[in-house]
DNA sequence: GCAGCGGGGTGATGATCGTCACGATCACCG
DNA sequence: CGGTGATCGTGACGATCATCACCCCGCTGC
């Protein structure tokens, strides 16, 4: 079947065959039913603003396929990456919820598909229906304990190195794939988003890079990076 | 009635007078007398450590009266003040929920009175009571929000000076009082746990507050602490 | 071809801030 | 009243990293 930007579409959450993986959307088939009647499918191509920071909610964006980065500005223009969100995720609840304005900007950087419930439609769900609302209070505790995570990385580390280590290491756990070289990670990422994602510089990341490259802990060809001497990233990590 | 450490207790969430206040006690009637034959009340001087980092969730602590400072630590030793709770907040309810370790540890810093609930009682209570289900989703959005702040003002920051305006800016809108000299703040931290929110050093805290007062910006007279040129403070800050 | 652009590499420089070191105060207590 | 510990003040020094500046490379469109 063909479908825009190369993507496997769902347009059924009754039917979705990955539903069991995903933390919220594994609910009864009397739920889901009722989420598919009030849910909008949206395909969107890489680059698309789902919602910005500031803004006045107008509802959740249920993350099915792709991913989406999310971030907050200063009022210099420097940005930080907060999250990259993965499937499965559940954004702009918690703005929703309170209604008040999103924390967070949320772009997509692949073609995606999300399923969008509007706010209304949201609160009477949770409301109405007592597994919604339980699957969606595991799904904020979820975000709660990332942020927190980022808390303790941003705030506790004492060098920049630590944090590129820290990431390095995170990504190798989450979307590692084992080699004889070590693991393996595909980094989908410019040296710009690099520095947004642990605050620091373009310039940093890159001479950071070369750096780990020197001392043999890490090697590069093209966009895959492996892990080279993993202890020694450890090492580095105080977090 | 006298009562331990000074502090008026209320062992009874039905009367309890401020319970309307409170964004998650302030429910029916009926959802508050369950959380009665749940709930274990309890009085801690400061200075108790209500849970530590990475021990598995015994369950949640609500914040009747009193303040409580959330933390987290690295490996050596340096520690983050992630937040100070206020009355009406509820500790532990994302650890409790996923059933994962505490994410931060949480300690009294003054006399306080906390209403506990085990875990298995607390997630019965959210499965059997739609309205407390809500509420906890609510107190979750409120406490992922207020991480996001912490998550800005550390990653965004460019100077330990700005941090440092912007703690002062916070304090004075939560609790300051405004008095002919400006906004009166009463510190009640130390230079080193003060440095500990921001994530620097003591010595650098000292110089900051100096350098501040050298330039007319505040003025320190005991624990109280005058905000007198606000704007200038503002102009520091960019997050 | 070549201009334009996004991405990466690198050097020079200076500000910031962590670290170490030492003193000064003040409260509390035997 | 001296001792002890917590807190605050301050100087010296050096490492880290942001900033600016420039170059290189590969790609795209004309």
């Amino acid at each position: 079947m063909p479908s825009p930007y190369n993507l496997e579409v769902e347009y059924n959450c009754s039917e979705c065959r990955v539903r069991a993986e995903r933390l919220f959307c594994n609910m009864s088939e009397e739920t889901v039913g009722t989420l598919d009647t009030v849910k909008f499918t949206g395909l969107y191509p890489k680059g698309s603003l789902l919602f910005v920071e500031g803004e006045e909610p107008r509802g959740v964006f249920i993350l099915c396929s792709g991913r989406v980065k999310l971030t907050t500005s200063s009022t210099e223009g420097k940005t930080l990456i907060v999250k990259i969100a993965e499937p499965g995720e559940v954004l702009g609840a918690s703005a929703t919820i309170l209604n008040k304005p999103y924390e967070v900007s949320a772009e997509t950087i692949e073609p995606s598909q999300l399923n969008f419930i509007k706010r209304d439609d949201f609160m009477k769900f949770l409301v109405g229906n007592a597994e919604a609302c339980m699957h969606t209070a595991q799904q904020l505790s979820e975000k709660y304990h990332s942020a927190q995570r980022e808390i303790r990385s941003l705030g506790l580390s004492q060098t920049t190195s630590e944090k590129l280590a820290r990431l390095l290491l995170d990504w190798s756990e989450k979307g590692g794939e084992q080699t004889t070289k070590g693991v393996r990670i595909k980094v989908l990422l410019t040296h710009e988003e690099i520095a947004q994602m642990i605050g620091t510089t373009r310039e940093t990341v890159t001479r950071l890079l070369s750096d780990f490259r020197r001392r043999k802990l890490i090697e590069v060809k093209g966009s895959s990076l492996f892990i080279i001497a993993k202890p020694a990233l450890e090492n580095m990590v105080s977090v």
